[in-house]
RNA sequence: GGGAGCAUAGCUCAGCUGGGAGAGCAUCUGCCUUACAAGCAGAGGGUCAUAGGUUCGAGCCCUAUUGUUCCCACCA
């Protein structure tokens, strides 16, 4: 059934037809198949609250590449799609919507903001999804799953409660990092430092006998409300004799003591630190040796507590001022220098954390990390490529405990109770009505909420069914590949990992594809303050998601940031509309005649030719597909259908198509496309798909590309010595061409080709060809000819000679031919040069001695070709 | 302070386990050759950052250097 194509192709009107024909066809949806191998992979959730942008659609692109070959290649092929609540991020965008509006979360209470954040997760849930759709995204979406579902929610309270009875999770009293911005705590990877120029006071706190003052420096100066000592190195002599003494703190007037820790670098500053437990982690460390006490001076929101009136209620940077210049009244401010340090974010909002003592639930890392860093190690998962196994072992072997508890209210509850009676604390997967100890019915639930990688770090088997033992979990689990890029392997991959090790005691995917970000045109991070992002749909929009997938696929290798560039996806789009037209050119050629994709019993050199190197191609794009060289795979496919098919193998059959074995040609033709489509679709599905359907397939061919086996590599598809032919007719064509050029002759001026060979048969077949692609009006062959004027035109194979005469300076030619006759010479040297070295005979490898004597040999006669030639001109 | 990446044509980048440097874009020339001007046929353009080393042979491996980007790190 064929059908008109138009003049240009047009993704409009083609990409929403075809992906709503793969949904309508169930063509993504996978059942556990036993008879069949399965390849998995889970989907990075994208956040609710976001917008498709390039980093969404490169990971994507990736994975759809790797589940449409499998797919294709005869695996149970299981993609799983979803999306993530993200906690924080989707709290704080609510926050800042109901500010607009005058309310605040107390306002609502915690019912209502729930109520309100789900009626935001299903405004804007389904919108990501949606715009994954538009990238041709094969993913399994009867699957799809939400972090908060209610599996995933199952998932997270087994795993919780497990962990907890396991003793590996806990509830203590830390340091933790506070971003007083989201009012909640965050873990040390959602921190982002940053390099921020900011000042050293250097002060001086009166020792308490009198005796004089002890010198420090401190970058936080309204810190000092809540120090509690002041710290030398213990070997420091200049500072022994006042160990043990105190000293008064300015302003507050407490009197702290004189402490010897080793913690303190005797080179920095002047060898003091003030020591401020209560707001900073070492301090903190510094504290808990020496007993101090832990003076907490600060609101959650970093404002100065109500202890100290005359700073209450201001933010910290407020504070800092007014106590620099009561410190400066008091003339315990010794002086300023510029000083400028690395400060800690939060990563969402960018303000700067506020180290701070709390009660938070933790995750003990240690026991996790070590079977974690092992599965690596011993080739369970391997990451591709293979250097960020190094970020990865960095993370795990230098962590600390986990911070998983969030003072939010949108994401998984914590299920722990707390009895008022009895202060002991029930976690259970169930809701409880009884205190578990004294049986008290006065019990809380914690307020707080799960860090929201907690459920994610569940991902690859919460979405199959566990702790069911599904027979999705069974069959599916371990997933094969985890595609993402570098910047969340601490925040996800790792965690995935030790948490699919821990409950399941496998790991979640046998290979972790790491790739780069996607930098705007002049590598800058596209981000939303720099306002330089691409909106991916946009890109679809103008040039199709099949040029965009190409564009990120191409010219990218993994691991390896890229840049964007429209430039890059216009010539993505050039080839889409280069194949568009090929098979317009094969559809005018079958339509009207009976062809069928089967080919010919007759085969001709060309099409031997063709037929081999596409089988190469074949061969060659399953293993770099399989080693997940994505780019160089797609290239070889584009290469392909351009250069060797496009450019040639249908110039070539224009001069069958008029003759007798034009039918034979058209099949070829149709069997060529079909499999150069297979072979393209998993990178660009749309145009593929489209193309397709029209053309006519075996019998037994489905109803869509999508589920046709991908083209291996076939012996019976091997003609070395046909291609050989025909590669030495192409490299006489070339030349004849670049001469041609050289002279600025037009293609409509034919002129008569004289071709002088010893292999005359082969040039006898390419006649036709000749005369078609180098504007030969006729061609005669011989052993020799003797022509007064001509073009010379010399080949390995051939001498041949264009009698153009008013174009012919005889001398020139000459010139030209002794040229190139030395430069053949001296490639012909290089190769003596070789074979004639002992150590290059000996050592090298067979097969590259080979190569260098056949090199050497077709120089030979090329140089035999162009003396001849000369001296034919001589004459 | 520790670690990693990158440095190849004017630009953006490929180059898989070492065996005679590639693509796209840009530039120049000539073409409406009946699928495609989003095209066709050609051309020019590279001491593969620098210096050593290993090897019969190095863009690729080793060492050092320079430049650049990123990640990690509690020097107040």
């Amino acid at each position: 059934m064929a059908k008109e194509l138009a003049k240009a192709y047009s993704p409009k009107e083609v990409e929403d037809k075809i992906y709503d024909f793969w949904l309508n066809g169930k063509f993504f949806h996978a059942e556990p198949d036993k008879n069949k191998k399965p390849y998995t992979i889970v989907m990075p959730p994208p956040n609710i609250t976001g917008q498709l942008h390039m980093g969404h659609a490169l990971d994507n692109t990736l994975q759809d590449i790797l589940i449409r070959y499998h797919r294709m290649s005869g695996y149970d092929t299981l993609w799983v799609p979803g999306t993530d609540h993200a906690s924080i991020a989707t709290e704080a965008k609510i926050v800042e919507a109901m500010k607009k509006e005058g309310l605040s979360k107390d306002d609502l209470g915690r019912e209502g903001f729930l109520e309100r954040a789900w009626a935001w997760k299903e405004q804007y849930g389904g919108r990501i999804t949606q715009q994954l759709k538009k990238l041709g995204s094969s993913c399994d979406w009867d699957r799809e799953r939400f972090t908060m579902d209610e599996g995933c929610s199952r998932a997270v309270k087994e795993v919780f409660v497990s962990l907890y009875e396991k003793g590996l999770i806990y509830r203590g009293e830390r340091m933790i990092n506070w971003c007083p911005h989201c009012l909640t705590s965050i873990s040390d990877a959602e921190v982002e430092y940053e390099e921020q120029s900011g000042h050293f006071w250097h002060l001086r706190y009166p020792l308490s006998d009198g005796s004089g003052y002890i010198y420090l420096a401190t970058t936080r100066p309204e810190t000092l409300l809540g120090d509690t000592a002041v710290a030398v190195h213990p070997d420091d002599e200049r500072y022994k004799a006042l160990v043990g003494k105190t000293v008064i703190l300015p302003i507050v007037g407490r009197e702290i003591p004189i402490v010897a820790d080793s913690y303190v670098e005797p080179d920095f500053g002047t060898g003091v630190v003030k020591i401020t437990p209560a707001h900073d982690p070492n301090d903190f460390e510094v504290g808990l040796r020496h007993n101090l006490d832990v003076i907490t001076v600060m609101t959650p929101d970093a404002r100065i507590t109500e202890d100290y009136p005359q700073y209450a209620g201001m933010d910290r940077y407020e504070a800092r001022k007014a106590i620099v210049k009561d410190l400066e009244k008091q003339g315990a401010l010794v002086k300023i220098e510029d000083y400028s340090h690395n400060v800690g974010t939060c990563y969402r909002c960018g303000t700067t954390v506020e180290p701070r003592v709390s009660k938070q639930w933790f995750v003990k890392m240690k026991p996790l990390a070590g079977p974690a860093i092992k599965a690596v190690e011993n080739g369970e998962t391997r990451f591709v490529p293979q250097r960020f196994e190094k970020v990865y072992f960095h993370w795990l072997n230098n962590i600390r405990d986990w911070c998983i508890s969030r003072q939010l209210w949108w994401g998984h509850r914590i299920p722990a109770w707390y009895c008022d009676d009895c202060s002991h604390i029930t976690v259970s997967k169930e809701t409880p009505h009884n205190c578990s100890k004294c049986g008290s019915s006065n019990i809380r639930q914690d307020p707080d909420t799960l860090d929201t990688w907690f459920s994610s770090a569940l991902w690859p088997f919460s979405t199959l069914g566990w702790p069911e033992k599904t027979a999705e979990l069974e069959h599916y689990y371990p997933t094969n590949t985890l595609v993402t890029g570098y910047d969340i392997i601490p925040f996800w991959v790792m965690r995935m990992m030790f948490s699919g090790i821990e409950q399941t005691g496998k790991a979640p995917f046998d290979t972790v594809l790491i790739h780069g970000l996607v930098r705007d045109e002049q590598g800058r991070k596209m981000s939303k303050s720099l306002g330089n992002g691409i909106d991916p749909l946009k890109i679809i929009d103008e040039y199709g998601a099949d040029a965009l997938r190409l564009m990120l696929a191409t010219g990218n290798s993994p691991g390896n940031d890229m840049r964007f560039s429209d430039k890059k996806v216009e010539a993505c789009r050039n080839f889409a509309n280069k194949l568009w037209n090929a098979s317009r050119f094969v559809h005018m050629n079958i339509d009207g005649y009976s062809v069928e994709c089967r080919l010919p019993e007759q085969l001709e050199t060309e099409d031997k030719w063709i037929l081999h190197t596409l089988n190469r191609v074949a061969g060659e794009m399953n293993e770099n597909i399989k080693s997940f060289e994505l780019g160089i795979a797609v290239q070889k496919i584009y290469d392909f259908i351009w250069d060797c098919y496009c450019d040639w193998y249908i110039e070539l059959a224009k001069a069958r198509l008029q003759g007798d074995s034009a039918q034979n040609a058209r099949q070829v033709l149709v069997w060529v496309l079909d499999r150069a489509l297979k072979l393209l679709h998993p990178f660009m599905p749309y145009i593929t798909e489209e193309i397709w359907q029209t053309l006519p397939h075996g019998d037994n061919a489905g109803e869509t590309i999508m589920l046709q086996e991908y083209p291996q590599y076939d012996s019976n598809l091997r003609f070395d010595e046909a291609s050989e032919k025909m590669e030495i007719v192409m490299e006489a064509i070339r030349a004849i061409r670049t001469r041609r050029s050289e002279m600025n002759v037009p293609p409509s001026r034919k002129a008569k080709v004289y071709i002088a060979s010893e292999k005359l048969d082969i040039f006898k077949s390419g006649e036709a060809f000749i005369m078609k692609l180098a504007s030969a009006s006729e061609i005669e062959l011989g052993s020799s000819f003797e022509l007064d004027s001509a073009v010379t035109i010399v080949t390995a194979d051939a001498r041949i000679y264009i009698p153009l005469d008013e174009l012919v300076d005889k001398d020139a030619e000459l010139a030209r031919l002794k040229k190139e006759l030395s430069a053949v010479e001296k490639l012909y040297a290089q190769s003596q040069g070789k074979l004639n070295n002992q150590g290059f005979i000996s050592k090298a490898p067979e097969k590259v001695v080979e190569t260098v004597r056949g090199q050497a040999a077709r120089e030979r006669e090329k140089i035999e070709m162009i003396k001849s030639a000369i001296a034919a001109l001589e004459q």
